[in-house]
DNA sequence: TCTTAGCACTCGAACTCATAGAGTGCTAAC
DNA sequence: GTTAGCACTCTATGAGTTCGAGTGCTAAGA
C-alpha cells in the first residue's frame, strides 16, 4: 500500500518524466511545489516505490523512471483531467465548419488535426462498411468486355470494381439481370450481399434468362468486395519526431506494422467500450512494446462504430491525449449523429 | 580528357562505392580484375580525377567516393546495361497474372513490387484522371436532404461527392436534370466537365425546370472533382533501410516531401520522355539533394500517361534500376495498351 | 519512530591521450 | 610512364581521467 506522500512522488515523478524524457531525481523533487520533505526523505520514499516496482533505475546511480506499473497505476488513479485549451477545440471543431458532408473526410480530417495536436500519430477507424446498407446496383458498360459494377450504399459511400463480361453475352440480359438485383438486394447490408445475392436471384434469373449460370458468376465476382480497411492515418511521420525513439530499427519495425492494415485489430481493442490505454507490453505487438495506445470509441446513433486512437511513446502525455480524446470521441459522435439523423 | 585507364577506374571506383558504400583505396582497385596497374600508379590517376572533379575524399587520407560530377559521367558514359535478371521478370509479371483489370490496381502493386524488388521507393503516376471521358452521370438520393453524385469515366475509374440538396426540390426535377446531363455530357473529359455543364445544360434547365438556379448551383458544388492525384507509392519505408540515411533529420525531410502530394511535380520530371536520372543537387528539392531519381514515362496507345520513378541514396545501382525501370516501362505500356485497346 | 544532514560510493558522459591501420602524396629508381 | 618505398595524415578504437548528478547508508535530531 502506498502513503499519501508516496503517491504524490510517484506523480510528481511520472509527471516531470513524461514532461522532460530525464530520469528524475531526488533534489529536483525537493525542488517542486507541493512537496515538503527534504531530498534525503525523498530518497527513501523512492527507494521504497522502487522496491514495490513502480519506479525503475536507468543504471545504480541515475535518477528514477516510471516502470510499466508506474504508469498503469499513474493513468489508474492519479490522472486529473484538465480540459481540453480553447484553440485546440477551435481546430478541432474546423472539420464541421466546412460542411463536409462525407463521413470518410470527416474522419480523414480530424486524423489528421489530432495528429496535429498532439505530435504523435493517431489511427482512426471508421464505420464498418460491411454493416452499410445497399441503396442502389448498377452496371455500366464500358468496352465490349468490359464494365464497371457500382454499390451505393446508404451513407454515401460508393464500391465500384471493373469486371470483363464475356463479349458474346446479351446486352438486355445484363439489364434484366440489374433490375433483378435492385429489386432484390436494396435494403441488404454489404456483409449479407454475396450470401443473399444467391439465395434471391439465383431462381429468379433460371426463369427469365438462357444464359444463367455464366452471367452469375460473372456478378457473383465482380461483387466480391474488397473490405477495404477505412482506416485512416494522422501522422505517421511524428514518431520520428520523439525523442525516445532513436534506434532506428525499432522505428522501422512499427512503422511497418502501422502500414499493413492487417495489423489493426492487434492496435486497437476494437469493439471496446469507452477509453481503454494500453501501456508499453499491454499491446499486443511486439513492435509496440516501447509505445503506449489510447483508445475512444464513438458512435452514430445508437450503434458504436468506430475507434479513435492515439499511438506514442509510453512516456506520452496520458493527461492531456486523455481528455482531447475524450472530447473529439463525444463530438463526433454528435455531428456523425447529427449528419445522419435523417436515415 | 580521360585516359581509358582513368575511366576504367573511375567506372570501377564508382562500381566498388555503390556495392560497398565505403571510400575506395588504390590498393582495393589494383586488387580488382581488369585492372594491371600498380597500386602507386592507380594513386596517381585518382589525384587526377579528382582533380577534375570526378571523385573526392571524405577527408585527407581517405579513399575516394564518387562526385557528383562523378555519378553524372558514370551514368552518362559508363552505363552498360544488363539484362533484367529472370525472377524479376518473373516477380513482375505476377501483376498481369491475376486478371486484375484496374488500371489503378496495377500501378498500385507495380510499385509495390518495384520497391520491394529494389529496397527503394518507388513512385508511380497514374493516367492524368482530368483526361478521362464521362461515360455516366448519375445521382443517388441517400436521404431526405442528401444525394450522392456518381461520375463513370471510359477507364473503369468511378468519382463520387455526397452532397446536401434543398428538401423541397422537386425529386422529378432532379430526375430531369440528370438526363439532361446524361444526354449533354457524356464524352466529355473530366477537365471539361465544369466549364461545360455550364454552357450545355444551363439554358435546357431553364427551359425545363423551374428553381433552375437553385438546382444548377447544387449539381455545379457536387461535380467540382476532388482531384485525386493518383499518385501511389511502394516501400516509403524503405529510406530507412539505407545506410547512407542515419540522419533521422534528414529522414524526416524527405519522408515529409514525399508524403505531401504537392511535390510530386518537383520530384518527378512530368512530361519528360524517355528515362531521366537526377542525381543529388539536380533535384529540384532541397530536401533530396542526398537522393537520386530514376524515373520513365509509359504510356497507353499513343499516349503518354504517366511516370514510374525510383528514388534512393545518390549511391543507388543505377546499372540495375535504369534495366528494370525500362523492362517496367516497356512491359506497363504493353499491358495497358492491351487492356484498352478496345476502348 | 520519522526526518534529515552528511558522506562515501557508483556510474555515465565528456574529455584526453596513445596506438593501429588504412590511405595518401612524393621521390627516386627502373 | 611506371612502380617501390617511405614519411605523413587522419580516423577509429580503447584506455584512463575527471566531473557531476544521484544514490544508499549512518547517525543525529525532533
Amino acid at each position: 500500500m502506498l502513503t499519501e506522500r508516496q503517491l504524490l512522488i510517484l506523480k510528481v515523478t511520472v509527471d516531470d518524466y513524461i514532461q522532460s524524457a530525464q530520469p528524475v531525481g531526488s533534489n529536483q523533487l525537493a525542488k517542486k511545489p507541493g512537496i515538503t520533505a527534504s531530498s534525503a526523505t525523498i530518497r527513501n520514499e523512492l527507494a521504497e516505490l522502487e522496491g514495490q516496482g513502480y519506479l525503475e533505475k536507468t543504471h545504480t546511480s541515475s535518477g528514477r523512471i516510471p516502470s510499466q506499473k508506474g504508469y498503469r497505476y499513474y493513468v489508474d488513479h492519479l490522472l486529473t483531467p484538465n480540459p481540453v485549451p480553447k484553440q485546440d477545440i477551435v481546430q478541432l471543431r474546423s472539420v464541421f465548419e466546412e460542411k463536409v458532408t462525407e463521413t470518410e473526410e470527416i474522419i480523414k480530417r480530424s486524423a489528421g488535426i489530432l495528429s496535429e495536436l498532439t505530435n504523435y500519430t493517431s489511427i482512426l477507424l471508421g464505420p464498418d462498411i460491411r454493416k452499410h446498407i445497399v441503396k442502389k446496383l448498377s452496371i455500366v458498360p464500358l468496352s465490349p468486355g468490359m464494365a464497371v459494377a457500382i454499390i451505393v450504399t446508404d451513407s454515401g459511400h460508393v464500391e465500384n470494381r471493373v469486371f470483363s463480361i464475356p463479349p458474346d453475352l446479351d446486352p438486355s440480359d445484363i439489364e434484366k439481370m440489374v433490375n433483378i438485383m435492385n429489386e432484390r438486394l436494396i435494403g441488404v447490408s454489404l456483409h449479407d450481399l454475396h450470401k443473399r445475392l444467391e439465395q434471391e436471384t439465383l431462381a429468379l434469373l433460371r426463369q427469365h434468362i438462357e444464359r444463367y449460370g455464366e452471367l452469375f458468376r460473372t456478378f457473383q465476382q465482380a461483387l466480391l468486395l474488397p473490405h477495404s480497411d477505412n482506416v485512416y492515418y494522422g501522422g505517421k511521420l511524428n514518431i520520428l519526431k520523439q525523442p525516445d525513439f532513436h534506434d532506428i530499427q525499432k522505428i522501422r519495425e512499427l512503422m511497418d506494422v502501422m502500414e499493413e492494415g492487417k495489423h489493426i485489430p492487434e492496435i486497437l481493442p476494437i469493439g471496446a467500450q469507452g477509453l481503454q490505454i494500453r501501456i508499453g507490453s499491454e499491446n499486443a505487438l511486439a513492435a509496440m512494446e516501447d509505445c503506449s495506445v489510447i483508445t475512444v470509441s464513438y458512435d452514430i446513433g445508437d450503434e458504436q462504430v468506430g475507434s479513435i486512437a492515439i499511438v506514442g511513446p509510453k512516456r506520452m502525455d496520458y493527461r492531456r491525449i486523455v481528455s482531447l480524446l475524450d472530447y473529439v470521441s463525444g463530438d463526433l459522435s454528435k455531428e456523425l449523429t447529427r449528419l445522419f439523423q435523417g436515415k
